[in-house]
DNA sequence: AACGTTATGTGCGGTAGCGTACAGAGATTA
DNA sequence: TAATCTCTGTACGCTACCGCACATAACGTT
């Protein structure tokens, strides 16, 4: 049985109030999320959504082609399967596994039981998907006007942002993958990086060295989808 | 006062069941847009939620440096100011007239009301921006992996969509805006699709002479995001 | 220890779009 | 009619990233 502690590893949970929890608490199951997994297929029904409490989900599109971006990233603070209270049960994009970990899941009926009393939780809910809104609005623009340095430096915070050291697992061609460039363009930007003395990565695994070094090189998308995420989802305004 | 015809040009507002939308018909009013009209300004608390009719609205992200690209578009199929119902009564991006005309309009409380009502206005709503979540997250694919060519295209065809005739008015620079790449880029770009006699245009004016043609030129997300729309907002899945 | 696999480094020609500069032609105003 | 403004066309060097090819090195397996 999971205890209340638990549910306040993912930050959308950790605000809803005690009793409003309470009611769904017994339905949760935690499950270990492994690299690479798929919890969602393009177009495909969700059977669960999950709150992730220390791993993050990639939210990508996929080409007929097979290259793919990342549109949006999920960790801890967020819930993969929007779409199930959205209303439309699938949508086009695919939610992959960027990083390991723990999540806890709920059955997508009884999420949505939940969401159709229109309290809290919705409430909560509504302000997440809009701040993946932002999120997903802002990449469109970062992908149009920003170099690969700037927008790898924000694909590092954003990750870093939803774990709790600072050690990626992560190999260079993931990385190019979420980023929709070669892998190639990847070693060089993340080479950079390293002989900056921001970063010093070997063999699938990055630490980050220096993170004020990394904000200070990131783009301003990094700070206005941080911000907007901040003020939606801010214990102050969201209750 | 308005008809009830009137709101079937907005198809949100269409396919509301007759009594949902009689009890708001009463509230809304008819304005006019004109181009380059800002509906909602980076941040700022918007007070009316706009149902356009025939003109059509930008959404976009603009930068520090005064750069902006487009992350999605809002026409007759849709709404502008999902933040008031989202929860999050602001947002980062800008909406901005980009083909005049017709719009209805709402006061933002009384929208939320029939929001908060949880009945069919909720379900639409939601639906819709499920609709234009994945409408940004092409958009984000598409700026990193197409050209312009075949970005101007999609462009093209999702704004003939939100049309009645086959003319756009507008200059290659907005455009060129729009799109977040240099008017020169737009310009050659057109100048292609005019010598292959899919468009003529003439300084502000645009037809479009062979909407197949532009069609079969156009990358997937075209389709990809006119599908998605089709899927979640058809009268058959919604109500 | 030998081998295959995986992760990373590097080089090279190609190209799409950028920044800049300038020109011309239609529209508007004086 | 002249002057001005707006919209569009074109050219040129530059840069970032692509596509491809290949090299190197670390790790795991047997």
């Amino acid at each position: 049985m999971l205890e209340p502690h638990d549910f306040q590893k993912n930050a959308l949970l950790g605000l809803l109030p005690e009793d409003e929890l309470g009611r769904l608490m017994p339905h949760f199951e935690e499950v270990t999320l492994t690299l690479g997994q798929s919890l969602c297929e393009s177009g495909q029904h969700m059977h669960h959504v999950y709150f992730p409490l220390d791993s993050i989900v990639s939210l990508l599109c996929v080409m007929e082609n097979g290259a793919s971006t990342e549109s949006a990233v999920v960790g801890y603070e967020g819930v993969v399967g929007v779409s199930l209270f959205m209303g439309g049960e699938t949508t086009p994009s695919r939610a992959i596994v960027q990083s390991a970990g723990k999540a806890l899941r709920l059955k997508g009926q009884l999420l949505k039981n939940e969401f159709y009393r229109a309290g809290p939780m919705q409430r909560l809910l509504l302000r997440y998907t809009q701040a993946l809104l932002t999120q997903m609005a802002q990449t469109a623009v970062c992908n149009r006007h920003h170099n690969l340095d700037q927008q790898l430096c924000r694909w590092l915070l954003l990750s870093l942002d939803r774990l709790q050291g600072n050690e990626l697992i992560m190999t260079q061609e993931l990385i190019a993958n979420m980023l929709g460039v070669r892998r190639e363009g990847g070693t060089e930007a993340a080479g950079k990086l390293q002989r900056a003395g921001l970063i010093a990565y070997h063999r699938g695994h990055i630490h980050v060295l220096d993170r004020q070094g990394l904000e200070e090189r990131v783009c301003e998308c990094y700070s206005v989808v941080k911000d907007e995420y901040d003020r939606l989802l801010n214990h102050h305004n969201v209750m």
